[in-house]
DNA sequence: TTGACAATCCATGGATCCATGGAGTATAAT
DNA sequence: ATTATACTCCATGGATCCATGGATTGTCAA
């Protein structure tokens, strides 16, 4: 018979030891929940993996992905806004890229990771 | 006076090239965008932030921030469907924590980014 | 200036998300 | 068994998101 003692252990462990990350500032939960958003759709993401590639302007994306040039528009500048993507324009068109390393580094690093964990 | 040729080029490089990175599959979009989304509220990051420095339970979180606790545990749900945090019961208590060191990289990365953007 | 093309802006309706209340499940102590 | 505590499940209504159509702006060529 065993009569495991587990004697309601106070989940808050109640020492008030220091913290080890600092908390961030509303302004970087914010900011930081913005840029995850952006990327929380499985259509933008397939429009950020397009341009891991190279830069693309919004009438070809459209065509490449049989989508509307407003929707993909609309889609590309929110991503912008989170600051994802950079934005030129070069005689009638209009380029969007990945905007540096990191936000390359990101996405590639999440694709493998869930890639991974899908064989578990 | 500058008579700038700009004559419409055409904004698909017409040149059918090869693709340097490789196309995911849809799976790996929605699973991506799956992740993306459960990080994409000021809200769920800030738990996400809490869990950085330790393993926290359910009530406790919700104590912390003073929120309900069915609150707290639908938002710790959607995190630990994404995969993002692991779940242990310990007593009547469960605790949820980071899921493994990408994740936390993941968070922390992102986090020193928006914080560098801003002095821009 | 006019025309053609690329992209954005704006309003809208349908879909989705999200916090919450209340009921239900799990665990442990008495 | 009963009670208490911790958490989850489920339904709901209000908020938010999102694709789309139509009007507008910007650029270039004739």
């Amino acid at each position: 018979m065993k009569t495991q003692v587990h004697e309601d252990i106070p989940c808050a462990s109640d020492s008030h030891d220091e913290h080890i990350h600092s908390l961030r500032s509303e302004r970087t939960l914010v900011d930081g929940a913005l840029l995850f958003q952006a990327l929380g759709s499985p259509e933008r993401l397939q429009l950020m993996e397009r341009l891991l590639d190279q830069e693309h302007c919004v009438s070809q994306l459209a065509q490449e992905l049989g989508e509307k040039v407003t929707t993909i528009s609309q889609r590309l500048q929110q991503l912008h806004r989170a600051r994802l993507l950079t934005k030129e324009r070069r005689g009638k068109h209009i380029y969007y890229a990945i905007a540096d390393h990191h936000v390359r580094d990101l996405l590639t690093n999440t694709f493998d990771h869930v890639e991974e964990e899908r064989l578990k």
